[in-house]
DNA sequence: CTAATAGTGTCTATTAGACAGTATGTT
DNA sequence: AACATACTGTCTAATAGACACTATTAG
């Protein structure tokens, strides 16, 4: 049949000639929390967490997802993650980006889903009371070993860990093809979206500013270097992450105090107005 | 209503429950050509280029596409740009990385399409005759002037250009929106793909090595170096392209002949088998 | 010879890594 | 005083940028 215009074919259209899927979207929201020390001062210390949701509904009921929901027939595909963030955490503004669109065939038992992963970085400071009752924050702990991540995760109540290897997909980049080898506690393929979540984070951390989103507006440089430190998941020299740092931020006339040693100036990112 | 158990559940399960979509990928494929130099010793010179496909129905008929095509709803995301690939190009294991997935609700006027773009890097000469009858190569040059970024493609016989207008996420990164302000020759939002494309590629070059990708099996420093100057869009200087390419290449004893110029060497990518 | 590209040597400026040291609060 | 972290000085090694030079083919 032949169309004399794009009008005329529009009109003509039958949506229904392909079979349909539906679309959701994940969000792995970072962030950071302090942790008491067990030394005799009280200090605290930085810990790098993801908010995770408890399911209570089929299919994978009482297992942990993460916060997500499906892309509405007329919702633009970057508003559901705000929108779902907005509910989930009652903020607006936030850090986000698209990670990578999973579609498996089988990944979700119900029918055909594709869902596109989004990670947020958020200030905990910002958070009000409100974070909806299913939710809750998981400290995280890496570790890789030949080729094999686990991941510990600890919300204070439960934990529990996985593992995902990475199998080198060719010689002329870095990619690497995730498998779930154990994973008990989460739901869907999550497991694979936190790996390359955490995966983009450590990354561009390196080579952009991102990491002052999960900043309070002041700060100080020690703060500052553990947040880089339980993220790349390696200890770094203070001088050489104080030469570099000291282009991006600005020193104030404030200091901290009470903190059981030698008190430290609160820097604010100098980025931000 | 309650479920007893997730094989219950997944049983009563309404797929309809959710309006559902359709799914595309659009793969932007990247090699380089040889051109011809005017001088007076007919030497050749890398181009850069990408696959392009004339739309001969509705919707944008009469402008150019990339290839791509509807996800099978039983077939896997990422199995769909290699399918694509090997109709179009008739080529198998070939480098393909998903950029982006782009969901705007009116990005294609028949109805909602979500559509997951992938980048392939080939080698031309590994293409034989076989490719597909609507599709042809454009050479790209690229500018940027004040974060308006013109695309000029060129195929031989038509050219046109793009311009994109570059605008700012946010202050922590160097993400930005972009925004189409003229284009007359590219169907949907594929212009928005293949800058994606471009950058993206243009940010892996530096630190991978997907370059060799697009290179024959043998091939001397002076072409290598040519690939990554039209890629990056600027002159390297000799010495510090040769300190750094030397880790990733295998010097043969096979030479050049017949260039008009001092033959040279042919390297070999180290990692190749 | 000249045009054209291939390939090398070396100086310099910049940056990253390492370590040792000093400073200043709380308990 | 002891502890804990804040902050600085400086040496060294590695790397990137720049430029000048030599080498070797075809025409």
């Amino acid at each position: 049949m032949e169309y004399k215009s794009e009008e005329e074919f529009l009109k003509a259209y039958n949506p229904n000639e392909f079979e349909r899927l539906s679309l959701t979207t994940d969000i792995i929201i970072f962030s950071v929390s302090d942790e008491q020390v067990a030394n005799y001062r009280k200090t605290s210390k930085k810990r790098f967490s993801i908010l995770l949701v408890k399911r209570n509904t089929y299919p994978f009921k009482d297992k942990y997802c993460l916060p997500g929901g499906f892309v509405g027939i007329n919702e633009n595909l970057e508003d559901a993650p705000i929108r779902v963030l907005k509910n989930e955490t009652n903020l607006q503004n936030i850090y986000l980006e698209q990670l990578y669109t999973y579609g498996d065939v089988h990944r979700d038992p119900r029918m055909r889903i594709i869902s596109t992963s989004y990670m947020a970085l958020i200030d905990k400071n910002k958070l009000n009371e409100k974070i909806s009752k299913d939710a809750s924050w998981f400290n995280l702990d890496i570790e890789e070993k030949n080729n094999i991540v686990t991941i510990y995760l600890d919300n204070g109540k439960e934990h529990f860990s996985f593992k995902i290897k990475k199998i080198l997909k060719e010689l002329t980049t870095d990619r690497y093809k995730y498998e779930i080898i154990e994973n008990e506690h989460l739901a869907f393929d999550h497991a694979l979206v936190i790996l390359a979540g955490i995966e983009r984070l450590k990354n561009k951390i390196e080579y952009t500013d991102i990491v002052f989103n999960m900043m309070p507006k002041y700060f100080t440089l020690g703060e500052l270097q553990q947040v880089y430190e339980v993220i790349l998941g390696k200890k770094l020299l203070d001088p050489a992450f104080r030469r570099i740092i000291e282009k991006k931020v600005l020193k104030t006339d404030k200091m901290t105090s009470g903190e059981g040693h030698r008190p430290s100036y609160l820097y604010i990112y100098k980025n931000k107005e």
